[in-house]
DNA sequence: CGAATTTGACCAGCGC
DNA sequence: GCGCTGGTCAAATTCG
């Protein structure tokens, strides 16, 4: 325990030296119940809105695409915080609706999938009533995990995917235990051609423009309509980075180490592909492996105020 | 040959 | 009760 926390004094001296910010890695990881986030930089100070947030989580560069969210339990309205139902449904329908997203991922001439750092295993497939497209379900392939989504193409939009998750991953991500060994190995994998149908790649290196929605799949509005209110984050962008992302992948792993953390929740909310975009994918069930030199740059720099690790907290504890 | 995917069958929930 | 629909199962098939 003393050599955890001499070495979260460490980092967070390192931080401290290279940005002068007050916030420090120790408060971050032990200050709230927050699973351990990767070691973004704290170069800014100004607030962030919650869209300026996922924004800077997911590039911190301009923006190409947008992201929406919206949880069971409440709604982020992209200005303010999070702010709870007014209504929650009855105890049944909420643990129906418990710890259930959708993510909407909108690519262009993109082969793969929308890696998530998950191994699934696809247990069936199903024709949806007043959709051309059929509706795919997926199981976490750990056996002691309940996880599952369902991806479908969107009716409106084709390059439009519309992930749904359900339950809460209880273990790490496979791209967890590789990002530390991957360092090492040369893993190349070829994505199942098959999968292409419903499974677009996302970060591909061609790749210009993507769409991300975040949205509760079934949040029922006080007027009974369908309620979309969404956080809308424009953010993706390719931006250059060189140590920083080295500076970053080390205190992340410094993290990993010492803390053995649980990335879980986090990871439900935030797939792996948003956290990390530098991550190359492959197919829905192959494992995504840390960037090197061949992959496109991307940063992640983020400004870790009061306000946006209340948002973090908000989104984590709506799920909950 | 083992693992993953496909796909038709089956089941449960819901509305009429 | 019946039919429709979405979700899951499991045998068959395909893939690596």
């Amino acid at each position: 325990m003393m050599n955890e926390l001499e070495e979260l004094n460490r980092v967070e001296r390192s931080i401290g030296d290279q940005t002068g910010d007050e916030f420090t890695m120790q408060e971050l990881l032990y200050s709230s119940d927050l699973p351990l986030l990767p070691p973004w930089k704290f170069t800014e100070r100004e607030p962030l809105s919650p869209s300026k947030l996922i924004s800077k989580m997911l590039h911190g560069s301009p923006m190409k695409a947008r992201m929406s969210m919206s949880c069971s339990n409440g709604e982020f309205d992209g200005l303010s915080n999070y702010r709870p139902a007014i209504a929650l449904p009855e105890k049944g329908l909420t643990a129906k609706m418990e710890n259930k997203y959708t993510l909407r991922i909108k690519t262009y001439g993109i082969n793969g999938v929308a890696d998530d750092g998950y191994k699934w295993r696809k247990y069936g497939q199903k024709s949806i009533k007043n959709s051309p497209n059929p509706r795919s379900y997926y199981r976490c392939t750990n056996p002691r995990c309940n996880a599952k989504r369902q991806v479908e193409r969107s009716t409106e939009d084709p390059d439009m995917l519309i992930i749904t998750y359900e339950g809460l991953h209880l273990h790490y991500t496979y791209s967890h235990f590789l990002h530390s060994q991957a360092h090492d190995l040369s893993i190349t994998k070829k994505p199942k051609t098959n999968s292409v149908d419903v499974q677009p790649r996302l970060f591909d290196q061609d790749q210009h423009l993507q769409t991300i929605v975040l949205q509760e799949p079934l949040i029922i509005g006080r007027d009974g309509q369908q309620d979309n209110n969404l956080v809308e984050v424009e953010g993706f962008g390719k931006s250059a980075m060189g140590d920083e992302i080295m500076q970053e992948e080390t205190l992340y792993n410094n993290n990993k180490n010492n803390r053995h953390c649980s990335q879980g929740l986090l990871e439900d909310i935030v797939p792996l592909m948003v956290r990390k975009p530098s991550s190359p994918t492959t197919s829905s069930n192959e494992p995504s492996y840390p960037s090197q030199a061949s992959s496109p740059s991307y940063s992640s720099s983020l400004c870790w105020t009061p306000e946006t690790f209340h948002f973090a907290e908000s989104v984590l504890s709506s799920i909950v």
